[in-house]
RNA sequence: GCGCGAGUGGCGAAAUGGCAGACGCGCUGGCUUCAGGUGCCAGUGUCCGAAAGGACGUGCGGGUUCAAGUCCCGCCUCGCGCACCA
């Protein structure tokens, strides 16, 4: 038997009978009006050009160039997609799920009486659309532009009501100026740790002029101890630079050959390769802008408590960001250098038997000559001396990835020859290289306690070292490390003892013990590193910077901004060999010497400047783009402060609560830890500047699922076209392609795979509401799911049926009567509106259509459809099905709008039933069933019950022990 | 190892502790049709039964309860994220 398989179908009737067969002309002179896929198209064009022409969408802001209408605008809602990269390969199906999720959301709250504000733009900077400019041998911006073109005719076709007004793209001229313009804020800014804020916490970004004005009046000392009033204007630039918020410093950053690009650590996967592309990614010194977003970790974790986002992306960013509380403890070595350490359990300080730095770690530099007396054979690699171990242990460490060197769990080491002192104890440790201790975590070396922790224990085994557990372990615990709570032991020494105290107040004890004694203190340590900000690449916002003879940057004044792309000839970046580690970045902005020698006048007449030739990440023009959508016509500010607050202020609308932002922002999971991590970030700085009211950029994240879709391969490994596949038992795999056995795998829908449907393939086939309604009903909108063409033939049959119980296929007459609805009909639909309100309300897009699917397909048992029914069925569905509500409430007579009609509300007296089913049960399983008034009474209920031929079936002559009675809806006889 | 989430028909999925499988796809049968398709009607968790009816059934094992997909305890599997983080 062969059967088409899921995706092999996409040719319902609709299509089938396509122009030009012979059946369908037949069918289509019997039924002219039916709702067809071209019926839909010409319906779904109509409406949208016409709403187009008349400005439906347009939002009004309260004040300013958008202000058309602020006097009729209810309560302000304001929700957004995450918008995106015009990529050139175009969309699928799985693109527009959020889009269609966030125009129901918002036609919904606009019926709801809200005054909703939902734009959209392109993210159109960035690695993939000049990697695609790049292929293509076209300029970035070509290719760009045209890209969005077509994913505009694309989702236009969907009917979003967006405000065409507030679109825009990244790469636009006057939105540039602004993104450069936020940097230089966060260039001319610094961090005061002390300041007071508005919302009540302490530390905030303040303008770098009035850390000047303090330094000047000799009310705050400069941080490195150098006195300000005798430094030189050169040496006091050196020192502001050190504060600023964006800075350039050369430090171990992530080279990409491949891209020939820096990139952030938030843009190298796991295994050291680059996101985008695959690349290989090695750590290099290099001089490169980064910014402070360390400064900024505690409020972005405290705040995290604030918004309405999924635990889950909440508990990304908390281990992304990765705060640890303990303490830093220098300890002497013994010859005169000193390691500091961080240890989150400065308790455990009695146990510290040895030490560990990494291989990277400065001490290494300098090691003894010779072996210390007595020196353990297996501590020294077999090398005759300390020099010799740790500089082939370096050597070995080098050699090897941050991949392998993690993967391999396995305790390896030398002996530096160094002796330490364990403060407390005043006993020598020998301190260890291994390559288990990371540089780039803490101070790069720890305190091995090997009691306390599991991989100092392992490492303590290895190599034959004291173990000493300074927290009593549990009866029975065998051995080993423990990590638990419990009572402090083995920690009393001739100036302190721990002794007898637990775990908490044993580390506030040892940390003010350390602080008096001036060699610890308790610090907070963060994962989180500044973010790298610069690129080599060529398709980004300029930095709007000039360095002077002295290499120091100065900010382009604001009324040279824009700093537009030149012109370059060659826009390629200059990339490598994937693996060519030793390559240098060469930003192709630095091949126009036209324009990097630049001459201008910033105060002190003409002089001769170098402009940056870097560029910033895409992730710059994402920061904040949803302050642009306010209104982005304007010209003299960032954002209209009044237009921030009253979409965007605190307690703007009911639920926006302290925190303000955005009302609900939808996309995928995987910007997690980038886009909204650095958009917090900015919209922190911009908030500490006092530019906006919000204290989060986004309030509540909704994150959708993704539709994929099962793709096949053949013998050979290569990709068949999903379409054309057949399901055929006479084969193991139970799949056929062209003849041959394919083999069956479930993910992503991509053109590589073969497994790809355009939404054009389905406005083909079904119309764009039917596409709408048929994502929208596949299940929750969180969760992903697989692509199934086939089935959206249920959602176009839904609504063929709606637009048969209004008009007449043959004729085109309207059929409803205006006679009132039977009470049945009438209690169905007053249910109806109240269920699917309560599903609108959660975002529960796929149950409400259930009970719409319910409501139409009992009008389509009578034998004439009440006006007053389908009416409301028609303004339910309305949010999901745009196209077709309107056209139909336009056939029924109405002229307004329907987004700006109101959505119904039930009738609560609709709501009571006359009669009730109550489930009757005896020991919890269903014996019988009554129809009974919903006022009746415990007794009663009881005794028709008991009567009931169920009950006494299952009973067969047994004694009643109890009878549960919940009226009106269920009895339980419970037999003894 | 840690964190988050999920396991329910052939498939996508529903179920304030109270009728498991709403709704849709698919499938089966019927009506309409020269025919296919569309449309309409009926059926469709598994097993026993002609039927009435009954037994079983929400990853596995326990528990609480008159009553458990739902609550509690212990496991298993899968997905995502993090991970030698001191």
């Amino acid at each position: 038997m062969r059967v088409h398989t899921q995706q092999s179908d996409l040719t319902p009737s609709s299509a089938q009978d396509g122009p030009g067969s012979r059946a369908d002309s037949a069918a289509a002179a019997e039924t002219p009006y039916r709702y067809t896929a071209a019926l839909a198209g010409e319906i779904e064009a109509r409406w949208q050009e016409r709403w187009d022409a008349e400005g439906t969408f347009h939002t009004p802001n309260p004040t300013g160039a958008l202000a058309d209408g602020a006097d009729a605008a209810g309560e302000p809602f304001f929700i957004m997609d995450m918008f995106p990269y015009p990529s050139g390969s175009g969309l699928h199906v799985g693109h527009p799920l959020g889009y269609i999720g966030t125009d129901v959301v918002g036609r919904h709250h606009r019926m709801s009486g809200y005054n909703v504000l939902h734009a959209f733009g392109y993210d159109a900077f960035g690695l993939p659309a000049e990697q695609y400019a790049v292929q293509t041998g076209q300029h970035p911006r070509v290719t760009t532009e045209a890209n969005i073109l077509t994913m505009r005719r694309q989702l236009k076709r969907l009917g979003l009501a967006h405000d065409p007004r507030r679109t825009f793209a990244t790469t636009d001229s006057d939105y540039v100026r602004w993104t450069q313009w936020i940097f230089l804020q966060i260039f001319d800014a610094w961090y005061d740790d002390d300041a007071p804020r508005p919302d009540g916490g302490t530390g905030r970004a303040r303008p770098i002029a009035e850390l000047v004005a303090e330094l000047d009046a000799g009310t705050r000392a400069a941080s490195d101890g150098s006195v300000w009033s005798e430094l030189d204007d050169v040496q006091r630039r050196r020192l502001l630079d050190e504060h600023r918020l964006a800075y350039v410093s050369e430090t171990p950053v992530n080279w990409c050959p491949g891209l020939g690009t820096v990139l952030a650590n938030e843009e190298v996967t796991v295994d050291g390769r680059s996101e985008r592309g695959n690349f290989p990614v090695f750590k290099r010194n290099l001089r490169q802008w980064n910014m402070r977003i360390t400064a900024y970790a505690d409020r972005l974790i405290e705040d995290l408590d604030l918004i309405d986002w999924p635990e889950k992306v909440r508990a990304m960013q908390r281990n992304w960001i990765g705060r640890s509380e303990g303490a830093q403890v220098r300890f002497e070595v013994i010859g005169g250098q000193e390691i500091e350490v961080f240890t989150t359990r400065p308790d455990t300080l009695f146990g510290a038997t040895f030490m560990v730095v990494a291989p990277e770690h400065p001490l290494l530099d300098e090691v003894p000559a010779e072996w210390p007396d007595g020196t353990h054979a297996r501590w020294t690699g077999g090398h005759r001396s300390p020099v010799a171990a740790v500089a082939t242990y370096r050597a070995q460490s080098a050699a090897r990835t941050a991949v392998e060197r993690q993967a391999d769990t396995s305790k390896t080491g030398v002996f530096t020859g160094h002796l330490a002192l364990n403060p407390v104890t005043g006993q020598p440790i020998p301190v260890f290289t291994a390559d288990y201790v990371l540089m780039g975590y803490g101070t790069g070396a720890i305190m091995a306690v090997p009691g306390g922790d599991e991989r100092d224990f392992d490492f303590a085994q290895a190599y034959e070292l004291p173990v000493v557990h300074t927290v009593a372990p549990p009866e029975g615990h065998e051995g080993g490390a423990w990590t638990g709570d419990g009572l402090v032991v083995n920690s009393a020494g001739p100036e302190l003892s721990l002794d007898g105290l637990d775990v908490p107040s044993a580390k506030a004890a040892i940390v003010a013990w350390l602080e008096e004694r001036g060699i610890g203190t308790g610090t907070v340590t963060y994962r989180l590193r500044d973010w790298l900000f610069s690129r080599q690449r060529y398709w980004g916002e300029p930095f709007p910077i000039v360095y002077d003879e002295h290499d120091l940057p100065i900010a382009v004044p604001e009324s040279l901004l824009p700093v537009d792309l030149p012109d370059v000839p060659d826009y390629s970046p200059r990339t490598y060999a994937a693996d060519d580690a030793h390559s240098t970045p060469e930003p192709p902005l630095g091949r126009n010497l036209d324009w990097v020698d630049v001459e201008l006048d910033l105060g002190d007449g003409p002089r001769r400047y170098r402009r940056d030739t870097n560029t910033m990440p895409n992730w710059a023009g994402s920061c904040w783009y949803y302050l642009n959508y306010l209104d982005p016509s304007r010209r003299d500010v960032v954002v209209d402060p009044e237009l921030e607050r009253y979409w965007m202020g605190p307690h703007h609308n009911a639920t926006s609560g302290a925190s303000g932002g955005v009302d609900l922002y939808v996309g995928g999971v995987e910007h997690a830890v980038l886009h909204l991590l650095y958009a917090r970030f900015w919209h922190k700085v911009l908030y500490d500047l006092g530019h906006v009211s919000s204290m989060e950029p986004f309030r509540k994240l909704f994150n959708q699922g993704y539709i994929q879709a099962y793709a096949y391969k053949d013998v050979r490994g290569q990709y068949v076209p999903a379409a054309e596949v057949v399901e055929d038992e006479a084969v193991a795999s139970g799949f056929t392609w062209d003849g041959q056995e394919v083999f069956r795998e479930y993910g992503k829908i991509g053109k590589s795979l073969k497994n790809s449907v355009t939404p054009d393939e389905m406005y083909e086939a079904f119309g764009a509401d039917t596409f709408r309604v048929y994502e929208m009903s596949m299940g929750p909108l969180d969760v992903s799911r697989p692509w199934d063409t086939r089935a959206a033939v249920g959602s176009q049959r839904f609504l063929q049926r709606l637009w048969r119980n209004v008009v007449d296929e043959v004729t085109g007459a309207v059929v409803v009567t205006d006679s009132a609805p039977d009470l049945e009909t009438a209690r169905l639909v007053h249910r109806t509106i109240a269920e699917v309100r309560t599903e609108m309300d959660a975002m529960r897009f796929n149950t409400a259509i259930a009970r719409l699917i319910v409501l139409n397909n009992h009008l389509t048992g009578l034998a004439q459809v009440p006006r007053e029914a389908v009416e409301a069925l028609i303004l339910l569905l309305a949010p999901l099905a745009p196209h077709i509500t309107q056209e139909l409430w336009e056939r029924l007579g109405h002229a307004e709008a329907l987004l700006r009609t109101p959505y119904p509300v039930a009738d609560p007296a609709m709501l009571v039933e006359e009669t009730v089913t109550c489930v009757v049960q005896v020991q919890g399983k269903v014996r019988d069933r009554l129809e009974v008034p919903p006022s009746i009474g415990d007794a009663e209920l009881t005794e028709l019950a008991l009567a009931t031929a169920g009950v006494q079936r299952a009973l067969d002559g047994r004694a009643v022990r109890t009878v549960i009675v919940r009226a009106p809806r269920l009895v339980n006889v419970v037999p003894v």
